[in-house]
DNA sequence: TATAATTTAAAACAACTGTTTAATACAATC
DNA sequence: GATTGTATTAAACAGTTGTTTTAAATTATA
């Protein structure tokens, strides 16, 4: 009997599980129904994972590698480049993979209620994949703050950047119903991004100033 | 026979089911949790309330009545104010209320699941609670922006100042676990609050100044 | 082909869920 | 004191959950 797929089942399982868990997170999604969407049997999540635990993640860890896969960082990597630049191409590319609607999406929507309603996988997460991209934002910014080297400060304005960005995304159901215009296509988006970075240069460029005429 | 406290039965389900839905989110919030908490039957919850959305509606409400009262806005509602001083105000206001350690924080975290995870109370929220608040910042900022009165533009600077005070909740796992210092006490909240108001000031000066540049 | 290992399937299990029932206790009113 | 409306209780109901069992089917191996 043929499958609806060639697609091995442990990878449908696992595809699935990404859809159904960023849908309804991890407590309130039921192995039957990732079952009923990857055409399995119950017991075979058991099969192949063990617990459910398991499976999440696995869900997690896959939907990491997928997001850099589709969303490579090798421009923003390229140190010759000037900061200003840099920090525009790092929240250009961190808010489409936020706001991406394609089956990536799933993902970042999956990462994100980690972070608002942790499990036991936060901890692996934090380490793995979101404290280097902090440590990325904060060596682009260096270079513009300057002078400003008391790490608080710092932390602050990373903390600002990373603010502006992870609204869209974390307050997604207000925005939606306010100002769906803001993120209605791609352009917009871009625009958005755009917003972000000039409004993060301006003020990390004048702190920066100001710290040097405290100075002098 | 007497009971635990004198607080009516009505009033004591409601103070503990706010803690639980906030602990829990309305979903993984078992009515029997909230009954053994509040020492009483289960059948009262439905003798009360009807039905467990019922609760959490009334619930929500209750949080954001007693928020208000515990945080009260006066000074900033005050419009003889300069408007630099009236943003830092809301700025500090919004920031504490936010991160309040007592009985309240209970209330915000209600509030933030509401919003990253919404149920059919949230459209209501929003006409209520949100909408005005949003409001309110946009009218402080206004007169910062000046001649910027393109409501795109100034819609993406009321979330950019949005997005960094709900940064604090909304990725509070990550921020305890990587910068707990910058929320350790009260001091550094407040500090926090003030970074946030110069940042964002910093940015609405310089924006509307360019402006006022391109047109002349 | 015969045997073993792997994979799938249906059903059952035990625990937990929101909600309801039916019976009782309590209080106020007549 | 009997009666009425309110409040509380224990128990049951019907449905869902993660997990396990047991058996059948499929595939690989000898």
């Amino acid at each position: 009997m043929l499958k609806t797929t060639i697609e091995p089942v442990i990878d449908r399982i696992l595809h699935v599980a990404i859809e159904v868990f960023a849908e309804h997170g991890f407590r309130d999604t039921t192995i039957r129904e990732i079952c009923k969407r990857a055409n399995v049997n119950v017991a075979s999540i058991n099969y192949y994972f063990r617990r459910k635990e398991a499976l999440y993640t696995q869900a997690l860890s896959f939907a990491f590698h997928e997001a850099n896969q589709l969303y490579p960082q090798d421009s923003i990597l390229n140190k010759a480049l000037p900061p200003e630049q840099r920090l525009s191409l790092f929240i250009d590319n961190f808010l489409h993979k936020l706001l991406d609607n394609s089956h990536l999406g799933l993902h970042s929507k999956l990462i994100t209620r980690e972070i608002t309603d942790p499990t036991n996988a936060l901890n692996g997460i934090i380490a793995t994949a979101i404290a280097p991209q902090i440590a990325l934002l904060q060596e682009i910014i260096q270079p513009i703050l300057g002078n400003i080297t008391n790490t608080t400060i710092v932390h602050r304005c990373l903390l600002s950047i990373f603010g502006q960005c992870l609204m869209f995304k974390h307050s997604r159901s207000i925005i939606d119903h306010l100002y769906p215009e803001l993120i209605a296509d791609d352009l917009a988006i871009k625009a958005c991004a755009e917003h972000i970075a000039q409004f993060s240069l301006i003020a990390l460029t004048q702190l920066a100033q100001q710290q040097n005429n405290s100075i002098s």
